[in-house]
DNA sequence: GATAAGATGTTA
DNA sequence: AACATCTTATCA
């Protein structure tokens, strides 16, 4: 099977479409030559408009990057101790991207189904911020994968936060062993 | 400069 | 159910 890279354009996008047409895309990991590769099977949308974003508040220095134009990687530290891996989405400006929180192992990964989990097994830091996800060249960056039927993806709130935490902008694959637990 | 809270995971 | 542990944002 031949996998082709993601274009730019498709994060160009509205963020929840985005978010909903990750699910099945392929996550490739470089590190000098040693492949790890995962499946999206979870992901969740953060928006400008959502009070639980780190965009909500404005062009803060973390959110900075959040504002550019999609097509690049989000990686920020919480609790001190875990990463968490995002893709920005929209234009230029507009500050929004999608978290992924949880992928089914392909090569060389395990226990990936939790956002820190799976930035630990794939050792992202936030030295992985910013970078083109759009290009083999990059040390990560995302292929094409199965297109998920409508009917097997599951929408519903998010998980860890407070605020707007009512929003169903959460998307898993139905069945999928891989999704994080409650 | 100080402080409070957080898009989590592990352990008991 | 508690805790580990530190960056970021928001004050002063």
């Amino acid at each position: 099977m031949i996998l082709n890279l993601i274009k730019k354009e498709f994060f160009l996008r509205d963020t929840l479409t985005v978010a909903k047409e990750l699910l099945g895309c392929v996550i490739v990991r470089n590190d000098n030559g040693l492949i790890q590769k995962g499946k999206i099977v979870e992901t969740e949308a953060y928006t400008q408009e959502d009070p639980a974003c780190h965009a909500y508040r404005g062009k803060t220095k973390r959110a900075l990057t959040l504002y550019k134009e999609g097509g690049i990687s989000y990686v920020y530290l919480i609790y001190g101790m875990y990463h968490c891996l995002n893709f920005v989405a929209r234009e230029e400006d507009y500050g929004s991207a999608v978290l992924i929180r949880a992928l089914e192992p392909i090569e060389n990964v395990e226990n990936t189904n939790g956002p820190g989990k799976l930035c630990r097994e794939m050792k992202i830091d936030r030295s992985f911020n910013e970078i083109n996800v759009c290009s083999d060249e990059s040390p990560v960056y995302l292929l094409e994968g199965d297109k998920i039927p409508e009917k097997n993806i599951i929408t519903t709130t998010r998980i860890g936060i407070k605020e707007a935490a009512d929003y169903p902008w959460r998307f898993y694959i139905k069945d999928n062993k891989f999704v994080s637990k409650k």
